[in-house]
DNA sequence: TGCAATTGGTTTCATTTGTAACTATAACGA
DNA sequence: TCGTTATAGTTACAAATGAAACCAATTGCA
């Protein structure tokens, strides 16, 4: 039997995971890091979460849309909407109204506040995504496009 | 002017991102899907969090790393770790020990306990990544690999 | 109609997480 | 050797998150 050292690689017949060639793993690392560097742009300047960002940017495509609609958009969860509505048109970032022939349903619009946010942080969001597609050359950004497509139909 | 409907898509002069085409949203809700999926093989059948399985496989791939030394191999920071690591050590899954030449330092192992684990969740975690895999062909998984290669180097 | 079931949205409470401060040990330099 | 600085790890407190309960409006249907 060998020596056992420091932070031995442990042992065959333990078949442990490679975190290091681990998909979900670097998808994770590298997710985070990405999202993480966006954020850092716009919280600082605007006090605006990640979440609030992101109900931002579907009102701003999709004008009146009801708060679920938002977490169908969103892919976050209704109270997480929620919540982040609640900050935003406290903010006075977004407006809220009551739909017409449904009361429970709210109508969300960017307000003008809101939108100036959005015109100054949806281009850093742009350059920042432009920025990590500078590492790739022309060829993988189509694999890439063609990758994810197939991973999350 | 034109007339404004429900969830008019918002006029170009602002524009808006584009969520569903907006990578770092894509590998966002990838990532959390993935991770989720595997998580919710092992969280009920373990009581086990994302982030104590983590720590439990670097131990298991580097056997008597310190605290620090493990935040390193997973990024996760120092005070997650510490948390993950207390409940670990409370569960006796993982022991420690105080380093020989720096009493500052905690020397890191799976215990047979955590060992059982692991060898019941690596599998699971691998044949999970295989299903996501299976998605693309040989020739994808190739690009993917050497593209996330290149965004993480 | 009238009443049960559904839907949109908020609130509450427990848990998780992040940041900063803190303790203890070790390393460094005058 | 003493005092300063750096490092390993934990603790304390605030903020974020998730799950379940909740309220109000709407729908479906006997």
């Amino acid at each position: 039997m060998s020596l056992r050292h420091k932070s031995t690689p442990a042992r065959a017949e333990h078949a442990p995971l490679q975190l290091e060639h681990f998909l979900p793993y670097r998808l994770s690392i590298l997710s985070n890091t990405i999202s993480q560097t966006i954020a850092d742009d716009y919280q600082s300047r605007h006090d605006l979460s990640v979440t609030e960002w992101r109900v931002m940017a579907v009102l701003a495509r999709f004008e009146g849309l009801s708060a679920r609609e938002v977490a169908e958009r969103t892919a976050m969860d209704k109270v997480a909407v929620s919540r982040a509505l609640a900050r935003l048109v406290a903010a006075g970032r977004v407006d809220r109204t009551v739909h017409d022939n449904d009361k429970r349903r709210s109508v969300l619009k960017l307000s003008a506040a809101g939108w100036a946010i959005h015109d100054d942080v949806a281009p850093m969001a742009r350059a920042r995504e432009r920025e990590v597609l500078a590492k790739l050359d022309a060829e993988e950004r189509q694999w890439l496009e063609r990758i994810l497509d197939k991973l999350l139909a």
